[in-house]
DNA sequence: ATGGCGGAAAGATTCCGA
């Protein structure tokens, strides 16, 4: 079973450039990240005229996440418990029913730019940064629970984190951005340790692998990336890990998004 | 350090992302 994440930057803007990559990677289950379309605007009939089931979790104008499944999905559901207040549009998980049952959980966690810190250098209530490291605990305890569950689960999608040095192609230049202080990185942290398997450096130890690249200042042409699409394997999960691959030249193409598809295969 | 780019909604500019 090939899964792969996806931050689209659009759906709109990418019309002819997803289809255009399905066709050819031919993912069983994409996990789709910054929509940014209401539901009844998305255009499901393209996908689904390709094979895929299609489960929308979208909003006006930002964020919106999405699954898009060849096999069957079961339980969908959507938005991540711990804050019914948050009414922002960044979380679906469901059941993909293949020769073993996964859990997949699409993300796209909180940027927290910009970082508004108090004189005790706490993040100031209400502000960006507390927003993602609340957001970060929520994840935590919804991550326990899928460890609890102990059947193969994943959750992926765009983390807004950059977990090392060699995850970036200039480290020093994220010192104190939200998705590279200290604070950002102890929540990721606090959540791997639980014992869950990063998917990437399971298989690649190599510098320079990146999946987002900006559109400003000529990024993509000097590799100036960062990783921040991230897949995190249950024990269940990790056991069937067959290959992580980042699709670089996706970023290379006509009107392409910033981010570039991140897959893993699995043996179910 | 900032936001030079790009997307969306609104509507000839502003907000947002990373």
């Amino acid at each position: 079973m090939k899964i792969a994440t996806f931050n689209i930057n659009g759906i709109k803007a990418r019309i002819n450039a997803l289809p255009d990559w399905l066709k050819e990677a031919e993912p069983d289950v994409v996990l789709l990240q910054e929509i940014k379309s209401i539901d009844e605007n998305f255009p499901r009939e393209i996908f689904e005229d390709m094979g895929y089931n299609v489960e929308t979790h979208g909003q006006k104008s930002f964020n919106g996440v999405a699954i898009l499944s060849k096999l069957p999905l079961e339980d969908v559901s959507r938005g991540l418990p711990g804050d019914d207040s948050d009414e922002q549009a960044r979380w679906i998980e469901a059941t993909v029913v293949g020769e073993q049952a996964v859990r997949v959980c699409g993300l796209y966690l909180p940027n927290g730019n910009p970082v508004e810190l108090d004189q005790e250098g706490a993040p100031i209530e209400g502000g960006k940064y507390a927003y993602k490291l609340a957001w970060m605990e929520r994840l935590h305890t919804r991550a326990k629970q899928l460890l609890e569950d102990e059947m193969p689960a994943l959750m992926a999608g765009d983390y807004n984190i950059i977990p090392q040095p060699e995850d970036a192609a200039r480290p020093t230049a994220w010192e104190g951005d939200a998705l590279y202080r200290p604070e950002s990185h102890e929540a990721w942290r606090k959540i791997l340790n639980l014992g869950f398997t990063e998917a990437f450096r399971a298989r690649n130890q190599a510098p320079e692998n990146y999946s987002f690249w900006d559109y400003q200042a000529g990024a993509w042409n000097r590799n100036d990336g960062i990783r921040i699409d991230h897949f995190l394997l249950t024990p269940q999960c990790a056991d069937l890990l067959l290959e992580c691959k980042i699709d670089s030249e996706v970023r290379g193409r006509e009107k392409p998004s910033d981010h570039t598809p991140v897959w893993v295969e699995l043996a179910a």
